[in-house]
DNA sequence: ACACACCTGATAATGGTTCTCAATTCGAAT
DNA sequence: ATTCGAATTGAGAACCATTATCAGGTGTGT
């Protein structure tokens, strides 16, 4: 379970700098350009597919935001089950994305699945609305 | 609320078709192709740019199935939803689209806005996951 | 070291969606 | 009905994220 294919430099590379983000999100071009600002020398589509293979693994995230938009990515970790719950809140208005970590989401969920017989995937799903700080301005 | 813009031949033909489908889904371009087999002539930039009018007013809903594939969209009718707490959700292993008013899903809004500071657009938001009749054949 | 499967990276290709812009149509006021 | 400014249209180009291609490099087990 520890990979897909070979260990190669680049695989750490991607591996390492998402671990470094400590939960946060990042897309795939910002990763590419990251590591080469470091000297790293490596193609966006190496990139791309060691993305494929670390999710297909399960120990990175693979979010969709929107149509269009670039797919976001997060380290998780083995296992990751401490973000499980973890959902996405994206502001229309000045188009933040917030991270949202909490039991009642959770809750939620058991409640579709078992009332409604629908399970959420929490790593597509993607609240929609407005954030504090936008509404305050308004 | 009725509609953003003025009322053209085009705007109608796009708002009919999808509410002849009675709440299937379709894609931008089966849409147009659609229409273009009854003889009517539109553009695909129109298609698309009615399309996001008619999901600004809420008639419409727009969501993904999967990373790459075509948007697809579902009228939903006047005022989005008869219920005010209406959310929809999609499986993304058959596409179907289902409609979920309950109260627990209001509450989310509630704790949401006061614990997190974020207000959902349930016009908007969309739950992706699997319905249990496709999970149950997996 | 050897063989072979897998990986890499530059580039081309793909496909959905958006942009451009001249011509057309809309809607309200005349 | 006529006029005029603003919005819309449509064909094609442009855009952007992601994939495919493929010759050459690299990892792994023997």
């Amino acid at each position: 379970m520890a990979g897909t294919g070979y260990k190669t430099k680049q695989r750490m590379l991607v591996e390492d700098y998402l671990r470094g983000l400590k939960g946060t999100h990042i897309t795939a071009k910002a990763l590419c350009e990251g590591l080469q600002e470091r000297g790293v020398k490596i193609g966006a589509a190496t990139v791309y597919r060691q993305l494929d293979h670390l999710v297909e693994d399960g120990v990175v995230r693979k979010y969709l935001l929107g149509p269009g938009d670039a797919a976001c990515f997060a380290y998780v970790g083995q296992g990751g089950c401490e973000h499980e719950h973890c959902f996405h809140c994206v502001c229309t208005e000045c188009g933040r994305l917030y991270h949202v970590e909490c039991d009642d989401l959770a809750h939620i969920s058991e409640h579709l699945a078992h009332e409604h017989g629908f399970t959420i995937d929490p790593q597509r799903t993607v609240f929609y609305g407005i954030c504090d700080a936008c509404a305050g301005v308004r």
